[in-house]
DNA sequence: CAACTTCTTGACTGGGCGTTCAAGAAGTCA
DNA sequence: TGACTTCTTGAACGCCCAGTCAAGAAGTTG
């Protein structure tokens, strides 16, 4: 069973990384085919045949923003001491972390974003955006557990506890962004997120 | 000038309050003006006569939304001691403080769903939600302001960088929400972020 | 009652949406 | 080369959307 035909013109990932930009930037509902069309220079009809329907494409997009920042979370919480990298962690779907200055209003946290406008009534858009804040307190929760032992974290919470509000925080901050961003305000409360996991 | 006429048949403040309701569960983008139209019982004619198209209606929806919660928020912090109304104000949006168990996926709050779905491409929208939050900072500020001085939080931080703070626990809180609530791993957060502003 | 104003009703419109599909192009394989 | 498979292209389709409008109903005013 030979897997021949003509070969597709465009590169699957980098089409799909792209159109990761798009949905991030303007929502489901808000990006059309034809936005994507235009934007990834590929037909209609090779969107459709490689990608599936719009829904498909979107949540293959979010699974993808989701792998890339997992990878960064688990190489930034490998480090010692923890807290500089969690606090870049939280600045960092918010863009706070860029040093250009006009960097123009982010776009959030894109499985936030997919929570506010697909779930609870798309149940698949639901399951990626559970798992992904699944992931992410299990990561963080081990990683405070490590630093708890170390005397780096203050025991007084437990690391499910602190783990799940640095979650909200990220959340919150990512869509507060959206609205705009005052860098030092943003920047005050992060620290005071921080100073307060200071054994 | 008399301003006489047939006499509307229905409330607009109930029927504005009840699309809060829809608007509010299914965003923007997924409630389409024939879901209004059955669930209001008012005809599409009507409801273009009383409030105009469909944006101005959500952002009408959006207004009468913080308002209630900024009535609500005004009262809960005119209070001594400072921190369990804090704690209730976290909760409220996500409706952690219901009695009902089967109180369904909360919305999140709605000003946060509209950052989400509409800004910062809609400008009138985007202005609402930072309107809102201006709002909500400035309140919470003075309020740990006056708690600091009474010696019950801490002064460890600026009471501006605390409000802020805030305000992204109880927007990421409310989003994180919609995909599902484990009330007590919730409230636990919760109550660390309340126990990081004790004196 | 008659004139006037506003509200109600629901059929209608135009447009944009997601999606499909047929015909042709570009490869592989025997 | 010729059969076969897959990809490309863009026109076409049907649907549902937000928004309009004309005719009638229900009030007020003098």
């Amino acid at each position: 069973m030979a897997r021949t035909g003509r070969p597709r013109e465009f590169d699957k990932d980098k089409t799909l990384a792209r159109a990761v930009e798009l949905f991030w930037s303007r929502g489901y509902g808000a990006t059309s085919i034809q936005d994507l069309v235009d934007a990834l220079a590929v037909e209609r009809g090779s969107l459709y045949g490689t990608f599936g329907d719009k829904r498909r494409f979107y949540l293959d997009a979010v699974r993808l923003y989701w792998d890339v920042y997992e990878r960064h979370l688990i190489t930034a919480l490998d480090t010692t001491p923890l807290l500089p990298a969690l606090r870049e962690i939280l600045t960092h779907p918010a863009r706070l972390d860029e040093l250009i200055s006009d960097v123009g209003t982010p776009h959030g946290c894109m499985v936030g974003n997919t929570s506010a406008e697909l779930v609870p009534h798309d149940a698949e858009a639901t399951q990626v955006v559970t798992h992904s804040y699944r992931r992410f307190t299990d990561l963080v929760t081990d990683a405070l557990r490590r630093a708890q032992s170390t005397g780096e974290v203050t025991d007084s919470a437990a690391p499910e506890a602190q783990a799940q509000l640095l979650l909200y925080v990220v959340q919150g901050l990512s869509l507060v962004s959206r609205a705009g961003l005052d860098r030092a305000a943003a920047l005050s409360a992060i620290d005071t997120a921080i100073d307060a996991l200071r054994a």
